[in-house]
DNA sequence: CTGAAAGCGCTAACAA
DNA sequence: TTGTTAGCGCTTTCAG
C-alpha cells in the first residue's frame, strides 16, 4: 500500500546500474546496450516503476500535455469536438488536457493563465471558446504554440482553423431554394446589414452573411423578417424563439435555414408542438453535422463540417509551432471543407 | 517572446526579498507580514509570474488533478457525466482531467498506469468505463484515492456511486403497464435467466433483473421473445435491432422499455422507418435521463438518474479518502435516487 | 517575521 | 557503453 512509487534509483540499484543508465533504458535514448535495456525495462516493469512526470517535467521543461479548452462538454457540437481533437492529439503522442470554460471570459482567462497550466504543464493550446479575441489570447500565452478554432479574425494574430461558414451557410440556402423553397427563413443570432459584417465577425456573423448573400443572389427576400434572432444557439433558445414565432401568427416560411444543429433539432422540436411538419409544411437544414441529427425524426439534413480534416490541420500547425519553439511562425489561417448531407428534414417526395 | 518564465526568484529580487517569503505570501501560507505579502502579490502579478506547478508537485507531491475516466466523450450519457464531473471537481478546488478509453481496456491501462498520470501527478481516479473490475482497478491505483461509478459489484474493493439500475428499471416497467401496455418489450443486451444475474453484475443486467422482476410481479410475460437483444447501447445498434425485428414480422409490443436513453432513441428512429408510431402504436421509455431527450419529436420519457447527487456522493468519497492518506478506509457502495420524467413517447391520449 | 540550506526525481552535458 | 555532476523551481525545515 505504499504510496511512496519506485524511482529511477530504486530501479538503478536493483539492476545494478546507474540511475543514468535507467532513465536512458527506458526512454529509449541512445547510449545503452540492447541487453541492458532488456534487463532494466524488466526490472522496472517488475517493481513498478513508473516516471515521476513532475520531476521530468521540471527538467526539460516539456510535458507533451495539450491543452484543449471548449465553452462545454455537453452540447453535440462539443462533445464532437472534443473526441475528434483528443484523438487526434493522442495519435500524435501527446497527452490531451481538456478544459470547459462554460462560456465564462475570466474562466477562459484563469484557466488559461493561472494556476496549473501556466507556464511549463502544457506545450500547446488548442481552443475553441468564445470571447476568446486573438489578441487577448496572445497576451496570455505569450507565444505558446496555439491553434484557435473558428476564430474569425481577419488579421490572425494566432494560426486558426475555421469552418467553412460563408461557404457552408450559402449551400445550404441554395439547396433550400432548390427544393423549391421561396421564403427561406434564418435562424441565428440577429438580423444583420451589410455594413453589420464588417467588424468583428464571428462564425455565426459569417454564416449569416452567406446566407444573405445566396438570398440576394437569388432574388429572394431578406429582411428583418427573415431572420428569427435566438438568444444563443442551443435547442432552448430555438423552441423559444420559434414559439414566439408562431404565437404571433402562422409562421411565414417554407424553408428554414438554422445556422448551428442545435437550433435546428429546437426548431423542429418547436414547430411539431405547433403542428408544423417538417419537410411537408418546411424544410429544414442545420450546420455543423453533429451526430444526433441521423437519429431525429425526421433526420436532419445539415452541412456536415469535415471534423477530421480539422483535426488534421490543428495537429499539423500546433506541431509546426512546436517545432519552432524560439523563432515564431507567422500565424496562418485555413478553412477546413464540408459535405451536405441530405436526410428527411428537406425531403420533397 | 520570452517563453521562460519568471521564477520565485525573479520576485524576489525585484521585491528585495528571499525566494522563501515570496513562496509563503503567494500560498498565503503564515509566517508572512501583510505588508510584505501584499508587496510580493503585487509585484508578482505585474511581472506575469505563475508558478511552476512541477516544481510544487515534485516537491509537495501534491498536484490537485483529479483523472476522470470515461469510455468515450461523444455519447450523451457521457456528455453529461463529464460536464456534472468535472463541474464538481472544480467546484471543489480541484483541477479534472479528462480521458477517455474508447472502451479499450489496454488503453484503460495504459491510460490509468502509464506514462503522465501514474504515480504522483494525480490526487485521486473517478471512472466510468467498461472493463474495469474493482480489482484491475485497485491493482493499477495501489490505494490512490478512487471512485467507480456505476461500478456494480458485490463485495466493492473500489468505493463506488451507482445508478439505481434495478429500481429505476421497475419503476419503468411498473409506468408501461399502468399505461396499460400489455406486450412490453425490453431492448438491452440479451435475454437473461434467473441464474445469469448471479455472477459479475453489470448496470444492464441489474436493469433487465428490474425489469424482469416487474414483469413477473405484474404477471406479465418475460421469455426470449420478450428481449430485443443489441450488440452494444448506442442508438445504431437499437437501430439494427429493431430493423431486424420488424423484417421478421410486425413487432408484438405495444410497450418498450429500453436500458438507455441512447438505444431508446434508436428505436424510436426505426420504428419511424416503418410507419409504427411513438406513442399510439408502442410506447416507449428509456433510462438515464440524457438532457437530448426533450427535443426528439416524440419527447422521450425517461427514468432521471440524479446526477447532482452523484457528483455530490463521488466527491464527497474522495475528499474522505484523500484526507485519510495512510489509513485507508473501507469502501462503500452508494446509490443514486432518480425520477421518472413523463414525456410525449409514452403518453395515452 | 524572515531567510539559508537541502533536496524532491529526473535528465543534459560531460567524463570515464 | 556507462557513470558522475549539476541543477530544473519549488517548499520543508530550521536557524536567525
Amino acid at each position: 500500500m505504499k504510496r511512496s512509487a519506485a524511482t529511477l534509483k530504486d530501479v538503478a540499484s536493483a539492476a545494478g546500474v546507474s540511475a543514468m543508465t535507467v532513465s536512458k533504458a527506458l526512454r529509449n535514448a541512445p547510449g545503452v546496450s540492447d541487453k541492458t535495456r532488456e534487463r532494466v525495462l524488466a526490472i522496472a516493469q517488475n517493481i513498478g516503476y513508473e516516471t515521476n512526470v513532475s520531476a521530468s517535467v521540471l527538467k526539460t521543461g516539456r510535458s507533451g500535455i495539450i491543452q484543449i479548452i471548449v465553452n462545454e462538454y455537453d452540447i453535440p457540437f462539443y462533445a464532437k469536438l472534443i473526441d475528434v481533437m483528443s484523438s487526434a492529439v493522442v495519435a500524435n503522442g501527446f497527452t490531451p488536457f481538456l478544459q470547459q470554460t462554460k462560456y465564462s471570459k475570466s474562466t477562459l482567462q484563469s484557466t488559461l493563465s493561472s494556476s496549473l497550466f501556466s507556464g511549463v504543464l502544457s506545450d500547446g493550446v488548442i481552443a475553441h471558446a468564445s470571447g476568446l479575441s486573438g489578441d487577448l489570447f496572445e497576451k496570455i500565452i505569450h507565444g505558446k504554440p496555439a491553434v484557435l478554432i473558428d476564430s474569425c479574425e481577419e488579421q490572425p494574430v494566432v494560426s486558426s482553423v475555421v469552418f467553412p461558414n460563408e461557404e457552408g451557410a450559402r449551400a445550404a440556402v441554395q439547396y433550400l431554394a432548390e427544393r423549391g423553397c421561396r421564403n427561406i427563413g434564418l435562424i441565428g443570432p440577429s438580423y444583420l446589414e451589410k455594413q453589420d459584417f464588417l467588424h468583428s465577425p464571428s462564425p455565426m456573423k459569417l454564416r449569416m452573411r452567406g446566407a444573405r448573400a445566396a438570398l440576394l443572389d437569388l432574388g429572394l427576400p431578406y429582411d428583418e423578417s427573415t431572420v428569427v434572432a435566438v438568444e444563443g444557439m442551443s435547442e432552448e433558445h430555438a423552441i423559444d424563439s420559434v414559439h414566439e414565432l408562431v404565437r404571433n401568427g402562422r409562421i411565414p416560411f417554407d424553408g428554414l435555414f438554422c445556422l448551428n444543429d442545435s437550433t435546428a433539432i429546437g426548431a423542429i422540436r418547436a414547430l411539431a408542438d405547433h403542428g408544423i411538419r417538417v419537410p411537408e409544411d418546411v424544410k429544414v437544414i442545420g450546420f455543423d453535422g453533429v451526430r444526433e441529427g441521423r437519429f431525429h425524426v425526421p433526420s436532419l439534413t445539415t452541412i456536415n463540417v469535415d471534423m477530421d480534416q480539422l483535426a488534421r490541420l490543428v495537429m499539423l500547425s500546433l506541431k509546426q509551432q512546436i517545432d519552432h519553439e524560439g523563432d515564431p511562425l507567422p500565424a496562418t489561417k485555413t478553412t477546413i471543407g464540408f459535405t451536405l448531407i441530405e436526410r428527411e428534414s428537406t425531403q420533397t417526395r
